[in-house]
DNA sequence: AATCTATGCAACCGCCGCTTA
DNA sequence: CTAAGCGGCGGTTGCATAGAT
């Protein structure tokens, strides 16, 4: 528990922001030889005026040579839009099925590309059912993009896939049954392929 | 060309669970 | 048993920039 959260500190020591390229240098440094280790520490005895966990998120979500960047492909946007759609905002979780995908990079895509989508589609059949417009724009935030959080979708807890040896779409687990009354997939709203030929231009990027 | 708006992404915040002394 | 420290997670924010007007 963070009885103590490092980032109210008032220690002037600690730098919050942007990382800069020498920053980046002297962890990557440090962690090569070194190795990953306690993050409060490593921030000291690398000299890092960071706090661990700016250090680790760092490291895992830009530094990390095994880190993939650039345009998620076809098969990863089913493969995120399928495990959403099963375990809800889990994004670790989801992430470990993406090898080189970052929880946040899949969480930034899911809330910039998907959801977003989400939202217009369900704005769509909202007002293909004749009722108000201001009901479905009562979920959306200051960015009209945050509120699907509220489309609860997630069905089952995330179990054991079959590791994570497995290739992206062969990794995909069995679809729910849609019977469960209590939850509801992306996928009962509308098939995944209408989804993504509905992303408009964005489609180019995904074309196989 | 200048201004406004929308978008993408890196980073921060706060909470929780686990471990350890 | 309990408190403190740490790692990890999901949600949120702020900034840079691309695109629209």
């Amino acid at each position: 528990m963070d009885k103590k959260p490092c980032y109210r500190t008032q220690d002037p020591q600690v730098r919050k922001g942007p990382w800069t390229l020498e920053e980046d240098l002297i962890l990557m440094d440090y962690i090569a030889n070194h190795g990953e280790g306690v993050w409060n520490s490593l921030a000291k005895a690398a000299g890092l005026q960071r706090t661990g966990k700016s250090c680790r998120l760092r490291w895992l979500n830009y530094l990390r040579p095994d880190v993939r960047r650039g345009n998620i492909t076809p098969e990863e946007q089913l493969l995120i839009i399928h495990l959403q759609s099963m375990w809800g905002n889990r994004w670790s979780e989801i992430a470990k099925h993406l090898p080189g995908r970052t929880d946040n990079e899949i969480k930034n895509y899911w809330r910039t590309k998907i959801q977003k989508h989400i939202i217009k589609q369900s704005e769509t059949e909202i007002n293909d059912l004749t009722i108000p417009p201001s009901s479905a724009n009562a979920c959306t935030d200051h960015r009209g993009v945050s509120a699907a959080n509220t489309i609860e979708i997630a069905c089952s807890p995330p179990s054991d896939q079959g590791g994570s040896g497995e290739t992206m779409l062969s990794a995909l687990p069995p679809a729910q049954e849609p019977n469960d009354s209590a939850c509801w997939s992306v996928e009962d709203l509308w098939p995944i392929q209408s989804l993504i030929s509905g992303m408009g231009d964005d489609a180019q990027y995904y074309s196989v």
